[in-house]
DNA sequence: CAGTGGTCTAGACCACCCA
DNA sequence: GGGTGGTCTAGACCACTGT
């Protein structure tokens, strides 16, 4: 058993949040009153909560207060399923707000996918949610030869949907890089959390089986919100 | 721009750590020599401390200091390539530590492996340095049937080479999960890191080439010691 | 406007690491 | 035994949220 007040603090807190979570209607007290309750600080108190929001247990909204963390989403980022069908499936509401479109060239993109410094991409920025939690934003930088019509037609649909079905893509070789990072400023404000927050990054650069370049993403996730599954058959 | 000043002091601090890394050897000034430096309390000090940690940019050794952060790890958990070698492939010194040797059940890896709950298994405790700094602890779960004798020749060596050299088996299947967590008190003791730290958590569980189970095991990572890379060919 | 979380101060004591 | 990081107190003010 740990000495530290702060640790005891969290398995009081953890037993506490199973057991009133739907009674709090997952929101958690204000901390003031948690401290007060547990007779200790709210820097200390601040310390516990902390804890328990590393382990994924609970997050918090910028300013807003603490709240349960839903269970998380699992996701395979090595398949093409769009994000609605896989969100669906596991039984919960996806939904999906554009923030941004534009052509203009990203030296990150156009080194990923092989290309002059100076190369214009489509450009889509969009931020996802699961049951109205925004869970991701996420940047993509598509070939504008490969979806020539791209940013006309956009609306919040399933891109890699699109390039197959649409275009006749196909998305068969990727790279895929996944590292935990601190969410920027510019991230944190867009999902609503406290920046610096801690995030997964996983970006992705497809090619077609030409080896031509599709298209290349960059996800920013809570890192409390998805569990990474593979699954695969065959030798490597 | 921020307006926060431990947001301010994580830029400066940023900056200076990029400077005099090699001119501290890796090691930063005391908290307090860093507080009185910025005319600054420690607590806000370690607020900005906590912002370049969750970037992996630094990390600490439990009460002995800051350090600067090595290059990541680059990791492929769908290959079975051993630790040595790739670590070794990117120009580090690997090293393991074996911290346990048994054989017993595990409620988790049976379940896992869809084998009944009181099946025992060989189990492996080992620790994984590169360059000197333990980095993962991890526990592996062997069916004895498949490497009889494994707990008497082992010492260290890649167990996918054993499993492969030795017994003939084919790793075929696997399922493999990642998600981000916060290091228990025992993981986080035996990488000297303070509990609570961030980390990454695989589990991957191991079949033949004809469904047969292998071998389940759960590694613990520390977050900034590794960068998931997966290269995938073929329509999914 | 009241209440919340976010930030910050100026200390303190302790356990542990290392010389 | 001196210095370190880890923990903790008892306040304070501010920016923002929600009513």
């Amino acid at each position: 058993m740990p000495d530290a007040y702060y640790l005891q603090l969290t398995e009081q807190l953890r037993y506490l949040i199973t057991q009133h979570a739907t009674q709090w209607e997952g929101r958690l007290p204000a901390e003031r009153a948690l401290a007060e309750r547990f007779s200790t600080t709210r820097v200390t108190l601040r310390q516990a909560l902390a804890q328990l929001e590393g382990e994924g247990l609970i997050h918090r909204s910028n300013r807003r207060g603490w709240f349960v963390s839903p269970a998380r989403l699992v996701y395979d980022p090595t398949r093409d399923a769009g994000f609605n069908d896989y969100v669906s499936a596991q039984g919960r509401q996806p939904r999906t707000a554009v923030l941004k479109l534009e052509t203009r060239s990203h030296l990150t993109a156009a080194r990923a996918l092989g290309l002059p410094d100076d190369q214009p991409f489509h450009h889509i920025r969009r931020r996802r949610y699961v049951d109205d939690r925004a869970v991701l934003v996420e940047s993509l930088w598509v070939v504008p030869e490969r979806a020539p019509e791209l940013l006309d037609i956009y609306s919040g649909q399933s891109l890699w949907g699109l390039l197959r079905g649409r275009w006749g893509h196909h998305l068969a070789n990727r790279s895929i890089r996944m590292v935990s990072e601190a969410l920027s400023p510019l991230d944190a404000e867009e999902l609503l959390v406290t920046p610096g927050a801690a995030g997964l990054n996983i970006c992705r650069a497809i090619f077609d089986d030409q080896q031509r370049p599709i298209e290349y993403d960059e996800e920013h996730w809570l890192h409390d919100s998805l569990c990474i599954r593979v699954e695969l058959s065959g030798q490597q």
